[in-house]
DNA sequence: TTGAAAGCGCTAACAG
DNA sequence: CTGTTAGCGCTTTCAA
């Protein structure tokens, strides 16, 4: 039924070895009389070499695999986006798979990936998987993290850097005149983007000289409704803050319907920042400001990373294991300047 | 290095057949004394089979292969996680690609997807490569399209019905007193859900009397920008529209801004209805009226039907042939009447 | 310049 | 109940 290399080789009067070589593009070791012949087979055929048999043989598969844990996140979109363009430049292929942030799910991925023998992967860990990770890096096979560091790990990993990105957010509405600030994390978990953010939250308030007041630290469950509840909260405690600060997309928009159900406005009353550029951020009412992260380069620049890692076969040579891009604040007016022309970008 | 099969052979001193076997789940073939003998040997070994291997003898790879074309649009990103939890519970691996609706592009990732050898394919057809989908179909290849049907071939497809859709925004905007009603499409190009969703708009229009009006039949290039030129012409033409239907979520985006740039007003003087229900439409000011789809759903849906024809081998004979699911209509404020508590279904 | 043969790691008759 | 063997489709030495 399907046409295999034996098959040509028969129709062509050469052996297998001669297709296999003019296949794989050594043209200058065979006659052009012969080359020409077998070509003209291969398209009469329309043969197409089977993958698995070459790369059982090779060892290779040309195939990344990628674990994520949220599409529904514009930005892992936009990370997949890239990683998947970046791949396909590079003659890739992208395994795809959800973790939804379960270390169970993700575990067992892993284990199926191996089994299917990947090149290389790219994965936005749960954390919870340690001893796994660590085993791909100690031998040897190409592995970055994207987006999370993985403390106790000396693995390759690409991110934002969220220290920095949560301090522009703050700063910014510090400036804004805002300085009973709050600040949205979802359950730190020891998951790097989280801890950093809340650093750079309070890095920015020690800078310019504001207490640190625990009680608008909100941490939420990832459940649905927490985040209503935290705003509910902060709005009846003494303490009333006067501006937000959100450290997610989604969050934001949770919050947002939060505020709308007691009395305060935005900016007036209470100014809001949210992590995460997208689409609808500046369609929001009042149009939102926001920390613009570069998905769609990071996931083109970790698959290139691990592309290199895969094809000079030494993952640990691949320099620098740590990549930290910008993030960019991009003003709007729910910070309480309304910006004439709409986007600022700093 | 890597251990294989004869390593677990060699260290249980049995065949690397019984090993294969009990791998397998074979257990009854042989006496408890080997099955755990080789089972211990496997655990402290850490074996895992080579899936290259095994899918090259049985050519079988529990790989579906997905082809999509923008990650962007939330609406692509649930079908790409309902495809993928399906494949999951399954025991399928998800290949994906993105074709950016590119015929060429997507030619060539058909073609590295039956090298690759995948057992099926889901993909939202470009509709330029009408001969490659139809020899897959005619070889008995499991293959269904998501979203678009594709005009003069008898393949798989699983759609929202795009009339239907189209007929329930366009009768709401009736209902709410408009008569001078405009559509924004993109260049329809024979795609199915753009010609259906007009066709559903038109329908409506003659249901009730109206007279089909071509100067509001607003066809523009998804190219940037267009969008807001369309939004100015029709608005600075004779026959100013009270009302806009948007045919896709991120049109629907730039129409807003393009409306705000305007003297008219959302709802008063242009109520403005979308498709594709998202997380922000109810954030939007004002609040956007959507038609809602299935998205995870359908993706679910059609992994799970692909593996049925996979697993069959008989996929002429999955019935039904096309599946049509449901769309809803989500009122809000922008066609309006303000919904008190937000969301109402009809 | 070309071919024969071995082997990648696995499964599945078939035989015993 | 278990082992022997052939072979999936390819690449690559080695020899001619």
């Amino acid at each position: 039924m399907k046409v295999t290399i034996t098959d040509v080789a028969k129709k062509a009067n050469v052996s297998k070895s001669t297709v296999s070589r003019i296949m794989n593009g050594n043209f200058d070791q065979n006659t052009e009389e012969t080359v020409n012949r077998v070509l003209k087979v291969i398209e009469e055929l329309d043969y197409r070499p089977n993958a698995l048999a070459r790369s059982l043989k090779l060892t290779k598969t040309n195939v990344i695999g990628i674990v994520l844990s949220n599409l529904q996140n514009p930005f892992w979109a936009s990370v997949l986006e890239g990683a998947e363009e970046a791949c396909q430049s590079h003659g890739y292929n992208l395994m795809i798979c959800n973790s939804n942030n379960n270390g169970e799910i993700e575990k067992e991925h892993l284990r199926s990936f191996e089994m299917k023998q990947i090149d290389g992967l790219m994965i936005n860990p749960t954390s919870k998987n340690l001893d796994t990770y660590k085993k791909m890096v100690d031998n040897d096979f190409p592995f970055i993290s994207i987006n999370r560091k993985i403390y106790g790990l000396d693995a390759h990993v690409i991110t934002v850097d969220n220290v920095k990105g949560a301090k522009m957010a703050t700063t910014h509405l510090i400036r804004q005149g805002r300085r009973k600030i709050a600040i949205f994390l979802y359950q730190v978990e020891g998951i790097s983007p989280r801890l950093e953010r809340l650093q750079g939250y309070k890095l920015a308030l020690i800078e310019n000289g504001i207490d640190i007041d625990p009680s608008l630290i909100l941490m939420v469950d990832e459940k649905k409704g927490e985040i209503a509840k935290a705003v509910q909260k902060v709005f009846s405690a003494d303490n009333i803050p006067d501006a937000i600060f959100s450290t997610s997309s989604m969050m934001t928009l949770e919050i947002l319907e939060g505020i709308s159900q007691t009395k305060y406005n935005i900016p007036k009353d209470v100014a809001l920042i949210g992590y995460d550029e997208t689409v609808w951020s500046k369609h929001l009412f009042p149009p939102l400001s926001t920390i613009w992260q570069p998905a769609f380069e990071m996931g083109g620049l970790a698959a290139k990373k691990l592309i290199e890692m895969i094809e000079t076969k030494k993952p640990k040579e691949v320099l620098p294991k740590v990549i930290s891009l910008d993030p960019q604040l991009i003003k709007r007016e729910s910070c309480g300047e309304a910006q004439k022309g709409g986007v600022v970008l700093e």
